[in-house]
RNA sequence: CGUGCAAAAUGUUCUAUCGCGUUACACCUGUGUAAUGAGGAAAGUCUGGGCAACACAGAGCAGCAUACUACCUAACGGGUAGGCUUUUAACGUAAAAAUUAAUUGACAGACAGUGCUAAAGAAAAUUAAACUACCUGAGUUUUUUGUAUAAAAAUUUAGGAAAAGGUGAAAAGGUGGUGUAAGAGACCACCGGGUAAAUGGUAACAUUUAUUGCAAGGUAAACCUUAUGCGUUGCAAGGUCAAAUAGGUUGUACCGAGUUUCGGCUCACAAGGCUGCUCGUCUUGAUGUACAAUGGGUAGACUGCAAUAGACUAUGUUAGUGAUAGCAUGGCAAGAUAAAUGAUAGAAUUUGUUUCAUCGAAAGAUGAAAUAAAACAGAACCCGGCUUAUAGUUUUGCAAAAAAA
RNA sequence: GCUGUUGUAGCUCAGGGGUAGAGCACUUCCUUGGUAAGGAAGAGGUCGAGAGUUCAAUUCUCUUCAACAGCU
């Protein structure tokens, strides 16, 4: 049975753990609409966090960032089993940005497409880190 | 009948699957069940208040805001009614006025004072000026006539006057007449304005009568004057709990002079706070010494904060022209915090476009199918307003044109 | 959420009621064997948008749009 959940444990609430994600060179994925980066994180409560942004510099008005952030969350909640359920995540900690590049409303099935290729490209890098007996980070 | 503009009202619905926030309950303590979850503007942050902290909040100056009258309201820069006013239309007329309807107004004061008023124009602001043109007197020249005189023209000069021309946004009441050398409110009639009184109205103001020839434009969204009001900062206010790191921090007493009944009082100096300045007022007494107390505070978390409560709201009724107020009955309805209230699929509803069919002289109407669209916009401490944005539908008003009767 | 500032030529900025300028950049000419520098001339503006006050608005007032800054 597939988990289809969202809660509020998987969401990214720390400011520290923000500026991680952006200030420190990390791993980063660039498929368009999104730009995508990661980072290791410790002590949290859920294995994967998650950071979804719109700019305010492209979309003025916040009916237009709020719709295309739930969209992406809904994408997110639909697919995010075949990040969790990769052997390598189960000792690591992880938090993913995901920002929303384009000027122009989100069209659903494309950006459902361009999010599994992110998913499965972040998976290879974690299955190759795992592979290197010391983590970057600490 | 349609189109456009303005104002007001309304602001699509249902099902399935997978999810999110809050509250309640249950237990296996992180799951389940149930209930519930965004607007008329939630927006802009333009305003008034609640609430909170700063001295339970002082005076003057400065500063800011408001500005016809009466009323409503917790309060307001908001609203209602009225007055005056702008524009348009109708009616009316020779032309106006008056009247009616809609509409406009940051609507106190420009004889308290200071400034500004370009270019153009002769002259641009307190009794202004004379370019062309007008009139009178004097001189010179020319022409006419037989001469003088006289007349006419040109020119110089001394005045008159402000009517005509031209400039300008504005040229010192307007129109018509009398008058005059020419003219002029110099005088007269009507219109407009000022002053006073009476009447009506709570008042703004209106009407009538009398009187005044009527001289000093505009600008106060220039400074300013008058009247009224305003303490400052805003929930990132404020309060509680509190890692790591760094190091201390806080309270009390003593510490200038005089006096003393040893409780204090007065004076001086210094530092700090209270609104930008001044006054006034409050607190403290440097450094240091002694004693006492363990905390203070950042990341973060909780609270403030979401309701059996209120300037709440729906309906009815009473009072009032109305805003609104009273009474009766019912209702209690979001609370996130990198920020919930959704995504996907299907169906219905409304509207547009295209095609087809029927009716019709035509405009068009009805039905079916396909396709597209369904506005503006997302609570962030809470209420009252204002402003701005809004597809489609409905209502009201206005505008212009065409067709038919 | 709250508080403020700024929009003028391609760029950086003046101007604070009387029809808009400076520097750099651009165009043409002169100078040089040629280029640069230098000299002379020229072009380029809805003064962010819409209303209002005024005879007249880039300037004053209101509304609105955009950009930027500060407060944890």
């Amino acid at each position: 049975m597939m988990n289809y959940s969202f809660p509020k444990q998987e969401k990214v609430i720390s400011q520290k753990i923000i500026e991680a994600l952006y200030s420190k060179g990390n791993y980063s994925v660039y498929v368009f609409p999104f730009k995508v980066s990661m980072a290791f994180v410790a002590e949290q409560q859920a294995n994967c966090q998650v950071l979804i942004t719109v700019p305010k510099r492209n979309f003025k008005k916040a009916v237009d960032r709020n719709r295309i952030k739930r969209q992406i969350r809904e994408i997110y909640r639909l697919n995010k089993h075949l990040l969790l359920n990769n052997t390598a995540l189960q000792s690591k900690q992880i938090a993913i940005s995901i920002a929303y590049i384009s000027k122009t409303n989100l069209a659903y099935n494309q950006a459902e497409n361009s999010l599994q290729k992110v998913i499965n490209l972040i998976a290879l890098h974690l299955e190759k880190d795992h592979s290197i007996p010391v983590s970057p980070i600490n």
